[in-house]
RNA sequence: GUGGGCGUAGCUCAGCUGGUAGAGCUCCGGAUUGUGAUUCCGGCGGUCGUGGGUUCGAGCCCCAUCGUCCACCCCA
């Protein structure tokens, strides 16, 4: 019978890997509640018809990407492909749009269904952060502090690149496109093939076309910015200013227009040259159409979402690297099965008492010499032994594995956890370092 | 969807021009009846990704297929 593995492009994660995207999650996390953002918890799943509405359906996600079926009552769902919808329509759907602004944040999977790559996988995951009711670009250059303060305590701040760029207010975007479709429809012929499929549906996708050729028909091509209304060019002149404030240094890219079609205002995406392609690890951008369209009344908002396995990826390659893992402080054993039930309790009691200490207790049964070989391999710095005799008498012996040979004491369980209460002595010297 | 590299033990990998499947690590046992990490000895572990073909004979050559990695594309 053929071995069941994992979805192509759904890797699972291994202990190691996984305690690396603990400790990055845990201190993104960090960050987050220094600056006062709520989080939330939407559902894998959606209506197929809030992407195809929120997302855009001449985009690339809901063209080609997307995980979509039916259940068994016929309703068509799509597992998520990003966020932004879902955080809208939780928030259209609970009121927290009425009358009140939100700072909110999530965190989980996202499904596309890509040709896996180096950076790139169909379940993927992404932390997400979305404003709301925020007209001014005040919260522009906030999301993007806590973008780079994200990658201060990541310490990547060195490795990304912040490409900014501005699409204007739903009119000029408009106006642009006529503008970009007025030059490019009599060009149509030397186009790649891409980009004459989109020129309808989404010329602006074009400016980002990596085709040479392309790319050599576009250089004379309108001019984004020529085609901002004064309110546009004020709100991004504003934000330049905000961010020259908060010293986050930054590249204009014009040629960012994003691939989701809700984007207005203040687009940027945070890169970086050490992950092959997918260079891209934090994208996002303001979307103050996008509640109205979803069927809400007109609510200014922005976001950004980052890829937890590139973030990771860029961690690894270039960032602080996390304290080594913190290995076993104890490790319990019975000297033979028979006392058991013994270790176990006292594993128990320990970690009531003491609940910073961390102890394992011998589950693999075997003679002594082997609970002695799993004890060391456990990492453990403490031995702690019941044999016939401690148990007799109502002890525990307590043998150090990590100091060279220091010697094995006997203590009643009182007085060790008086002893351990104040925390374990600090080990002594590096060379018995341990790893896990 | 397109292109290229790679699939041999749990892991990392060798395997000559086609001629009886190997090493290191890990794990288990013994040397040592209640004491680990060193050392020595022994052991477990493989449909060589899968299916077909060529051949007296295939891990090796050919075809297909699946997986994986990288790139195009796209994005996180």
């Amino acid at each position: 019978m053929a071995k069941i593995q994992s979805i192509r492009g759904m890797p699972d994660v291994l202990p190691d890997a996984s305690a690396m995207r603990l400790w990055v999650e845990d201190r993104l996390k960090a960050v987050l509640a220094r600056y006062g953002y709520a989080h939330v918890r939407m559902p894998l799943v959606e209506a197929t018809a809030l992407f195809a509405r929120g997302v855009g359906d001449g985009t690339d996600i809901v063209e080609k990407e997307m995980y979509t079926f039916e259940d068994r009552s016929g309703e068509s769902l799509t597992l998520r492909p990003e966020g932004t919808a879902g955080c809208v329509r939780l928030c259209e759907e609970h009121g927290l749009l009425y009358n009140q602004t939100q700072r909110l944040w999530y965190q989980g999977p996202m499904f596309r269904y890509e040709r896996p790559q180096k950076g790139r996988y169909r379940q993927f995951e992404q932390l997400g952060v979305e404003c709301f009711g925020f007209p001014g670009p005040a919260i522009d250059a906030e999301l993007l502090g806590l973008c780079a303060d994200f990658w201060r305590e990541l310490g990547v701040q060195e490795a990304l690149t912040l490409e900014l760029n501005t699409l204007g207010s739903p009119e000029s975007r408009a106006a642009y496109r006529d503008a970009l479709l007025a030059y490019l429809r009599p060009l149509a012929d030397q186009l790649d093939e891409d980009s004459q499929r989109r020129l309808e549906r989404n010329p602006l996708r074009i400016l980002d076309s990596k085709v040479p050729e392309t790319q050599a028909l576009l250089a004379d091509a309108p001019d984004l910015a020529a085609c901002l209304d004064e309110a546009s060019r004020a709100h991004f002149d504003a934000l330049r200013r905000y961010l020259d404030a908060l010293a986050i240094p930054y590249v204009v890219n014009p040629r960012i227009v994003r691939g989701l079609d809700y984007y207005t205002h203040t687009v940027f995406e945070w890169t970086t040259t050490a992950l092959g392609a997918q260079g891209t690890v934090c994208g996002g951008g303001r979307y103050d159409g996008l509640v109205e369209r979803l069927g809400g009344r007109p609510t200014p908002g922005i976001g950004f979402a980052m890829g937890l396995e590139r973030l990771t990826l860029l961690v690894e390659a270039h960032g602080a690297a996390p304290a080594e893992a913190a290995p076993l402080d104890v490790y319990v054993l019975a000297l033979d099965e028979t006392h058991s039930a013994e270790a176990l309790a006292l594993g128990q009691r320990l970690r009531q008492a003491l609940p910073a200490l961390t102890v394992q207790v011998h589950c693999s049964g075997g003679k002594a010499k082997a609970r002695f070989k799993k004890a060391d391999a456990s990492g453990a710095r403490y031995a702690l032994i019941l044999g016939e005799t401690e148990v007799a008498e109502g002890t525990v012996a307590v043998k150090p594995l990590r100091e060279g040979d220091a010697a094995q004491t006997t203590w009643t369980l009182p007085a060790l956890i008086d002893h351990w209460r104040e925390g374990l002595p600090s080990p002594s010297g590096t060379d018995v370092a341990t790893r896990r």
